[in-house]
DNA sequence: TGTTAAACTGAAAGTGCTTTCAGTTCTTCT
DNA sequence: AGAAGAACTGAAAGCACTTTCAGTTTAACA
């Protein structure tokens, strides 16, 4: 063994017959290299095990092209969709997506000390989480652009959405379509620290019923676990009330399907007999023909991450908020 | 206000009024600078919070576990599923999810050749996706350890999924419910390079049908593009075919979900008049109550990482295959 | 007071890599 | 065959620091 010196690109791309550009293009962009020349320098890096250092890429690169992503564990298909979004706008953009799933506020609270120290995340997305003063001040002092989705912030960029409008537009719609009475069906994975958006949606639910002065029974009012079986049982007590709704505003599309199902194993025929209305739009509500409030998930990924950018680019900007607008998506269930 | 920048040692040196090359020294050899000097420059540095970048950089990678995920631009539900279970465990254990999504294979190629030098990963993970024999090559030089997903190579761990068997299964079940007329529905998503899952399962289905001494028409094996509104127009065309099938595997649930709504919309009762079996058991396939061949996708992404994990632990152990077991769900539709 | 060595300091030359920009080659279309 | 473009490639200019080396000061001593 001789003196273990290094290798460089310069030795790679002497070795290669190639500039030193080539051999950074073929690292960094592969796919911008002839496909021989990338294999002539590939050879070679392999030859001398070559391997690029980190330190002075990331001194030479301004921007290191990551960003990160905080994201509650994802058992809620909402997430995925809105991750979807995020995932397919970055990766025409070459940036590296880093995924931090959190299960408690705890959690959170960590990441949000630790990652803006760190420094090694060029923007940060956070979903469907509330984050405090105090948490915002550092973020903004460590000058991590953020972006918020769904709990916004005054002094951070937030896509936000409607969601007392959208209860408001759900249970107008219903009350168009005749029904007098609407009963209501949220989950209780309540946030304690922070307006959680199903709160809002039946904000607006109670809203609209006010306004056309129906009254609305207390019981028909519930809230169930964010499960498939407890929706469906709540469900059920519901539809097997003496006087039942017409018509159910599901919080969101995952409990919608639990009242369909236990609409279809009551032997209520839907929308005849019920009407469901759903929050989201999910996929799966298409193949299910489920009437629903779009809250344009994937989109609001894909703004995320273009305002994201665009703060990246000129860090002194203000602050943008966009509210997403919502749409009725007329299908079958109503 | 805004803090946009993040200073360097110029910065510091201008408003300390001395050289950056004295306040380099005052960081890496204090003892060489005169303390008033040393002073002023300590003053310079608290006021504007400077933190040496590269350093911080390099400190915070070294320490930072990483694990990549890559996979295909994941729209479809089964890539999600998957990655769920590698999130889930990951998330335990105090590793960085980094995911790359790739649309091409050559975007998938320059993943390959760059991320095991400058991705600065401690394992990889690719899911769904075919790798060649030049590539696995260079992972094992390079010593990133690595472990595929459905598409096993000898060299590396795999997750393997025994999709002949799953058609086999699928199709016997039917069988055994009596059924004769069968028709099988795939996509047409075929990677060039390799063997595709469906066709595989297709495999099973033939020689279960062959096994049983049943003929298959040509027109009972269709391919439809891996989206809802194809897939049911398919599926339509196979209803209406003189003689129907009486019961159709689809080699994905997905696709079931565009026979099950094609087969509403023509009036098929399901189970009676049309039986349907998908494969895959996504979320959606209980809601939906589709009785489907599951592969445990979930459990898949877990045990993924975990092969991963202790391949990372100790590098020099011989690859490892597993083949998780195929489960048949009885639901709803056969 | 003049010397001289010790103690500092800053200009400039690296460090290993990325990126811009202009030049070269290869296609494709007319 | 020629023109217009697309696809590649390399020279050179950074990036944020570290280090060398040639000065300046300062201190100390005769």
């Amino acid at each position: 063994m001789s003196i273990a010196k290094k290798p460089t690109i310069y030795d790679v791309a002497r070795r290669a017959g190639v500039s030193i550009t080539t051999v950074s293009r073929m690292l960094n962009t592969p796919d911008k290299v002839n496909s021989e020349t990338r294999e002539k320098v590939l050879v070679a890096i392999d030859a001398l095990s070559f391997v690029p250092k980190a330190e002075a890429r990331a001194r030479a690169m301004q921007h290191i092209e990551r960003i990160g992503v905080i994201s509650p564990f994802f058992t809620a298909p909402s997430f995925i969709q809105r991750l979807r979004g995020v995932a397919a706008t970055l990766s025409t953009k070459n940036y590296e997506l880093v995924i931090y799933t959190v299960d408690s506020n705890d959690h959170l609270q960590g990441y949000l000390s630790s990652l803006p120290l760190t420094g090694n995340l060029d923007g940060l997305i956070i979903l469907s989480l509330s984050v405090d003063d105090s948490q915002v001040r550092r973020l903004i002092d460590h000058g991590l652009p953020t972006v918020l989705i769904e709990y916004p912030h005054p002094k951070l960029n937030c896509v936000e959405i409607d969601d007392a409008e959208g209860g408001y537009m759900a249970t107008s719609y219903l009350l168009g379509k005749g029904h007098r009475r609407i009963a209501f069906l949220g989950d209780t994975d309540l946030p304690e620290y922070s307006i959680h958006p199903v709160s809002l949606r039946l904000r607006g639910f109670r809203r609209a019923l006010k306004e056309a002065r129906i009254k609305l029974p207390d019981t028909f009012v519930r809230l169930a676990p964010y499960s498939q079986d407890q929706t469906r049982k709540v469900a059920k007590e519901l539809l097997n009330l003496p006087e039942p709704p017409t018509a159910i505003f599901a919080a969101t599309d995952f409990q919608a399907l639990g009242v369909l199902k236990a609409a279809r194993q009551l032997g209520f025929r839907v929308p005849e007999q019920l009407a469901v209305i759903g929050f989201d739009d999910l996929d799966i509500a298409e193949y299910v023909d489920l009437t629903t409030i779009s809250q344009h998930l994937d989109e609001s990924g894909r703004l995320a991450v273009e305002l994201l950018l665009s703060q990246i680019e000129s860090p002194s900007r203000p602050p943008r908020h966009v509210k997403l607008p919502l749409t009725l998506i007329e299908r079958q269930t109503v």
